[in-house]
RNA sequence: GCGACUGUAGUCUAGUGGUUAGGACCGGGGCUUCCCAAGCCUCUAACCCGGGUUCGAAUCCCGGCAGUCGCACCA
């Protein structure tokens, strides 16, 4: 199949449409139509179910514009920012801190006005062209606003939700009184402000997240749900290139997932996926390397698809260590470690010096205070040559031995704190939904099939008179009118031929399609009438009392094999 | 951001300086006791936007926007 094929059946149905087209468009946003809007639900629903409902996680919403000091803190102002040198005559744009790489320690550090000087200086030309090269140029990838009146707050739409996860530890630790594991779920918009978006909805400048933060303890990357996994079977592409079918223990034992946990989530994502329709058979899980792995990553597994375009990332599923939070930690200064209370608080001695405030006082007067504390945060090993050196204000200070002395105290600890790890599973939302789609479509002389899972398809039911006429069609109402009480998605149709009917259904995905015909009537008054339910992949139907009809939908929608019913 | 190609009803497309801008599918209305896009009648509906050249532009030129592909980018 081609791209082009569906996204036009997506933007013809309701799905998907350019988004501002009266206004000629903006590339790559999108506006999920009604139908796509009601895809784009029931691909949330599944992801919530696995995580919330399935794993016990929490969901939070969180704000889509952060202040400034969010991205300093997450790195992402360094790392989105890149400053861009254009040639004067050839037009070929390249990296400014790449061009002086040889010329200076650590280009990442200088501002456009260092780059360009440091190029005069050295005279650094067009790498293709040897001409003359432009102005440096600050690009950013996130888009930039300011909050309040004045500009003189900056902020910036987020490029991923988890920043507002992390920034949140503090209260959703106490909210999970204080232990770990603890899994965060947030889905919601993020922003990139890309030079080039392609390929339909696969890379957007407004895209859609479901984000999964896992803080779990550094020392125990076990998972109590593991060992009921532990023999399913992944297709892995390592960091080596060789793609291997593995069992999840034989890719732990063979040290190819870093850890228990993490192999988890890759599974847990295999099984998210195919439930929403993913072909097991066009999904493989591949390591980042070293150098395409993110800054904050200590690994990291790429969910990929076969798509028409190619291989694509639709899942990523990071161990990204500290990393967050400690930064968090560093440039808020709020505390947003882990108290590990061990299971029998320990006795422990230690040597330590003991400030002798007899000798202090007269001494340091209305400083002795913090004087004694500068001497009781060292140890004996500062001790040299009978003297403590310590700095206050500024200056150094000797402190004889004759104002402290060593003790050895016991303590009791209750615990200690630690950075919690955090395992990250982020899922591209329209990247799935392209991919639903795409592994749904099927195409057979002209006649094109939606295949989606019943869980999937926007229209669950399509209900129709075999004729709008006769009463068929307020019989039909009837039924239409049943099933949506019932809070059954239905449509109802009464135009064209029935077999128009049901192609119009095919295309959009419906599963199955109710039609009342003269059986119907003839049958007795109220609803102890038959209808025919017709199966989407068979084509086959089958008579079912209008009575059984929400039970019977049901069922199937939980999975019953429409041949038995 | 660069280069090549492209842009006509909702969709696919014909039209290469003067056309009432043609067709097909879809969609709306009607006819036909009609269970897998049947048929017939009928209706709605388009030259991406802005400039320029010309008596006259969908058609030629320039710019913008958008799309496809390649380069670059892709935490």
């Amino acid at each position: 199949m081609n791209a082009g094929e569906l996204l036009s059946l997506c933007k013809r149905r309701g799905f998907i449409w350019p988004s501002f087209e009266i206004y000629g468009g903006v590339a790559g946003m999108y506006d999920f139509g009604p139908l796509g809007s009601a895809l784009k639900d029931n691909i949330v629903a599944v992801w919530r179910d696995v995580y919330k409902r399935g794993e016990g996680f929490v969901e939070i919403d969180s704000p889509t514009v952060n202040p400034e000091a969010v991205f300093r803190a997450s790195g992402h102002m360094d790392e989105f920012s890149d400053y861009v040198v254009h040639c004067k005559e050839c037009r070929e744009p390249f990296r400014a801190d790449h061009l002086v790489s040889d010329l200076h320690a650590n280009p990442d550090t200088l501002d456009a006005a260092a780059l360009k000087g440091l190029m005069v200086e050295h005279s650094v030309c067009c790498p293709d062209c040897q001409c003359e090269l432009g102005s440096v140029e600050e690009f950013n990838l996130m888009f930039k606003t300011s909050i309040g009146p004045g500009s003189n707050r900056a902020g910036y739409l987020r490029p991923e939700t988890a920043q507002g996860i992390f920034v949140n530890f503090p209260h959703l630790y106490r909210y999970n009184r204080e232990k770990l594991p603890l899994g965060v779920i947030q889905h919601g918009r993020g922003y990139r402000n890309e030079i080039s978006p392609r390929q339909g909805m696969i890379r957007l400048r407004e895209f859609n997240m479901m984000e999964v933060e896992l803080f779990v303890d550094p020392d125990d990357k076990s998972w109590p749900r593991f060992p009921a996994v532990a023999e399913e079977t992944l297709r892995l592409v390592p960091e080596d290139g060789a793609e291997r079918e593995l069992s999840l223990t034989q890719a732990l034992e063979g040290g190819v997932i870093a850890n228990e946990v993490l192999a988890y989530f890759i599974w847990l994502t295999k099984t998210l996926l195919e439930r929403m329709g993913v072909d097991g058979g066009r999904l493989r899980f591949r390591q980042h390397l070293k150098d395409e792995m993110a800054h904050y990553a200590m690994d990291c597994w790429d969910a990929e698809v076969l798509l028409s375009y190619g291989w694509t990332e639709v899942v990523g599923i990071a161990d990204r260590g500290c990393w967050d939070l400690s930064q968090h930690a560093a440039w808020s200064n709020e505390e947003m470690s882990h108290f590990k209370r061990y299971d029998e608080p320990r006795e422990v001695e230690r040597v330590a010096l003991k400030a002798k405030y007899r000798e202090l006082g007269p001494l340091f007067k209305g400083e002795a205070k913090e004087v004694a504390r500068l001497i009781e945060e060292r140890g004996p090993e500062d001790v040299s040559g009978g003297v403590l050196k310590v700095e206050k204000d500024g200056a150094e200070l000797e402190i004889p031995e004759t104002l402290f002395e060593t003790v050895t105290v016991r303590e009791k600890l209750a615990g200690e704190r630690v950075m919690p790890h955090v395992i990250e599973p982020s899922h591209g939302l329209d990247r799935i939904f392209y991919t639903v789609l795409e592994h749904a479509y099927r195409r057979e002389d002209d006649y094109t099939v939606l295949a989606l899972r019943p869980e999937m398809a926007p229209i669950k039911a399509g209900v129709f008179p075999l004729m709008a006429r006769d009463g068929l069609e307020e019989k039909a109402k009837e039924v239409f009118a049943l099933l949506t009480a019932e809070g059954i998605e239905a449509f109802y149709d009464e135009s064209g031929s029935i077999g128009k009917r049901y192609a119009r259904m095919d295309e959009v995905g419906t599963p199955w399609c109710v039609t009342v015909d003269y059986e119907t009537l003839e049958e007795e008054r109220g609803l102890k009438g038959t209808v025919t339910v017709r199966d989407r992949d068979s084509s086959e139907q089958r008579r079912v009392a209008i009575s059984d009809l929400p039970v019977t939908l049901k069922s199937l929608l939980k999975g019953a094999d429409f041949a038995k019913i």
